[in-house]
DNA sequence: CTTTCTTTGGATCGGCGATCCAAAGCGCAT
DNA sequence: ATGCGCTTTGGATCGCCGATCCAAAGAAAG
């Protein structure tokens, strides 16, 4: 077999007319890049798609990039996935899968309770994609595992069955919300070159300057705004809802 | 005003070489559609896409779709508009302006802060779109107004200084949660022609078909799923908080 | 009337997701 | 072993998108 390095393909593409399927073929013999030898499988697109994403965020994620990366061609990837959503979803279901294998339910409720709501916050920290998916496509099998943990976690602190389905929808609304601003500022700060910093003094600078008369709280929230931290904020939201499903009985 | 008719524009596009810069006119002169009498405006352009988004959801603002819709071509457009993505956070902003104007601060600060966030709620379940640009961008100029609104009802429920802060994040993150879920279930309406109960049934029963023993929870919470009210879950949700602010003193 | 500036229409570009097809390998039946 | 069909691969191609660019058309200034 010829082993032919991956030079430029043929430049000249034919002019031929617009919809004209090339039947006839021309006499040129088409040059081809060899086979793989090594197999490609739905995995391996996986797993190079999320390396891209993690590298460059979901723009980066392309058909063109993948075929690059692979060193293939649109068709093989095709072969094994629908479509770019199915393989975002795929990609996604991938990351909560591993975050859930890794979590070990604690004896108190609570603090199992925070602990799932931590675990998903820091995963989505690492891969700010996933939220962004998350928030698209909040009914993924692989959450399903998450439901039910909480599901089982509010029967332990004897949350009735009449409310413990919104209480747990609540909850997974709240986390999602978190996670979706999340990705949104992951996103702002790799599109900008200012980091984190730098873009909540922005925000702040302009809530400082609005009228203390019209905005005395935002006006007044900007030291706080500066100074907060994501992860704590997001547990504090967090024991307030345990609280007021505590309260309602 | 003169009003145009939409008549056909000119079909017969110059065949020009493929790359060469069209420097040397050639004999051929151009037809020309007539120009404008009434003149466009951000107002105008913002408003069309509005309708546009209205009608067919984020993937039908496209501006080729509002070219045709405005008689007009891409120049005058991005004469007025830095690009689509200011032109999206135009559009949302006019919409969450236009919730807030409506709004009536009631004397109770509870009711007043279950109906702002109702408020946000209805608008985001009538234009799908507002929810997804909102959990993209939580820090439009245009939610000052609604951050505000928070920070005064808080204070007004006696919730101290340092835990104001958190609070209303908290809660801002709770409805963006809610709205970036409801935004999905809206695209998948408008993706599939199946309908809310459909997709919801079909949900229900991926559910009821998992191994009761693994997932008793999940297993259970069908019923509900395909019975509960998203607005009224929404409401039990704000509730929820309401009661942890109560709790937490 | 002439010049200058603003606004408009549309050709064009590069890049994207998706489709399609022929080549290449692989396995089974003969 | 040999031919034949099925699976997998590589890449040309299509249609559409957002964005850029430029010349024409009018409005304003002189």
């Amino acid at each position: 077999m010829v082993k032919r390095t991956p030079e430029e393909t043929s430049e000249e593409t034919s002019e031929g007319t617009s919809a004209g399927p090339s039947k006839s073929s021309s006499a040129a013999a088409p040059p081809r890049t060899p086979r793989r030898t090594d197999g490609l499988s739905r995995e391996v697109i996986v797993q190079a798609a999320t390396e891209l994403l993690d590298g460059g965020g979901e723009s980066a994620l392309t058909l063109r990039a993948l075929t690059v990366r692979l060193s293939t061609g649109y068709g093989a990837i095709y072969h094994h996935v629908a479509d770019k959503g199915d393989l975002l979803a795929a990609a996604t279901d991938d990351v909560i899968t591993r975050v859930l294998a890794d979590m070990v339910m604690d004896a108190d409720p609570r603090e199992a309770l925070r602990r799932m709501a931590v675990g998903l916050f820091d995963a989505i920290d690492a891969h700010p994609w996933v939220g962004t998916e998350l928030s698209r496509q909040p009914w993924r099998p692989a959450m399903v595992e998450f439901y039910e943990s909480i599901g089982r976690l509010l029967d332990a602190l004897a949350v009735p069955e009449p409310a413990r389905f919104d209480a747990a929808g609540t909850l997974v609304n709240y986390v999602m919300g978190v996670a979706g601003q999340n990705a949104a500022n992951a996103r702002r700060r790799a599109g900008d070159d200012t980091d984190r910093a730098a873009f909540l003094d922005n925000v702040a600078e302009q809530w400082a300057q609005l009228d203390p008369d019209r905005y005395p709280f935002v006006h007044a929230a900007t030291t706080r705004l500066r100074e907060h931290d994501d992860r704590e904020q997001f547990i504090t939201g967090v024991d307030i809802f345990l609280a007021g499903i505590a309260a309602l009985h």
